[in-house]
DNA sequence: TGTCCGTGTGTACAAGTGTTCACTAATGTG
DNA sequence: CACATTAGTGAACACTTGTACACACGGACA
């Protein structure tokens, strides 16, 4: 019998967490996995599953907790790392693409998540782009960028924001990780859409 | 035994196909079917799969290529509606989202398989959303809507556009097919956000 | 020191899975 | 009409699945 492993507390859920990011990551589609296949891949006995999770919704809404986390650290490096507002959107584009590669598996269960079986995990997924996306728009104010919109617009404007971010890891999802031209490519479209996207906001009349 | 059925051809096949789809409309994610939930739902022995599939990507495939003939109709229709230029952003998103509705579980099945599990569906689906953004562009163009833009900054708007309207169906997927106020809401801001791209657009100049 | 309790393990089981096979009825083709 | 082809059927296969149960170990705390 093999023999029984103690290990410090918490880290079979982390395991089993990283187990499913693992199977994302290459390929697999979230909403197919199944409990034994998870523990299998974690390399724990089946039944250690119910320890910490009620099934795979719950591991998923766990995920997006910890996928939180991900976005603020990188909210936190963007704010610490773009300092001339010339460059804003192509720094800031530069290191979500940087944070989608070191998280590949996080971003792609993201993309996934968006449109997945559990409703639950939808909701949590948009919630966080929700937060982004005013955070965002509080920076912008901050900085004095957008003075001639109103909150409404502004609003209107990140979530369109975050949105063409957000859609741009389907993208990502179709290149190999090391293909650093494609990337490239990737990042530079990116950009460019939310240039245009600011282009629009400064000219934009509340009235039209 | 149950009577052999003879159907006329390709209806065994049709039932597949849209019981793989009534799943999806049910919430269900397409990479989690399998083949014999499928041929439940469709009424079918599970055999019957394999004289019109090889495996259920197979059957993704084929789905995508009728999701391309929806795409179409709602292209045309949209060509014989939208007549007054200063309406075209409305009416077209208006018809968007009549036809979302009406082949519900069709744009469901889109949003899915853009980050779904299997890569052929998913350049599948990019390459009808290339398609569609390239359809765009000649009409704008045509227009005359968009004289000042050169070819390849007409091509990156309309690739923003069609994702945008992309994105929106993950709205829909959240609210139910009958909650009318919801439905309007999305629109609406569907509506605003190609509106805010125009204005993009129309203040874009090539070197920015 | 003794006793919970959280967390790990192995076994078990019924139900569901993809796929193969041999069989058969209807259809199209000569 | 004879006949090959297509498209339906049921039975069977070896496996996988989710989940329940009883048990074992180690640390926290009395």
């Amino acid at each position: 019998m093999a023999e029984k492993q103690r290990r410090k507390p918490g880290e079979t859920r982390e395991k089993l967490m990283s187990a499913a990011l693992t199977l994302v990551g290459k390929g697999r589609h979230f909403a197919s996995l199944g409990i034994r296949e998870v523990t299998r891949q974690a390399g724990v006995v089946p039944t250690s599953f119910y320890r910490h999770f009620r099934n795979m919704d719950d591991l998923g809404l766990q995920l997006v907790d910890e996928l939180g986390l991900v976005l603020r650290r990188m909210m936190r490096e963007a704010r610490a790392n773009v300092l001339q507002a010339d460059k804003l959107i192509e720094e800031s584009v530069a290191i979500f693409i940087s944070h989608a590669q070191a998280n590949r598996s996080f971003f792609l269960f993201m993309a996934q998540g968006l449109a997945g079986e559990s409703r639950a995990v939808q909701e949590g997924i948009r919630s966080e782009m929700r937060f982004f996306a005013s955070e965002l728009a509080n920076d912008l104010r901050r900085l004095r960028l957008v003075d001639h919109l109103t909150d409404q617009d502004l609003d209107m404007t990140c979530d369109l924001v975050v949105r063409s971010v957000a859609f741009s890891l389907t993208d990502l999802l179709g290149v190999s990780a090391d293909d650093d031209y494609q990337i490239d490519q990737i990042r530079k479209r990116t950009t460019r859409f939310l240039q245009l996207i600011f282009v629009g906001a400064a000219h934009w009349q509340s009235a039209g």
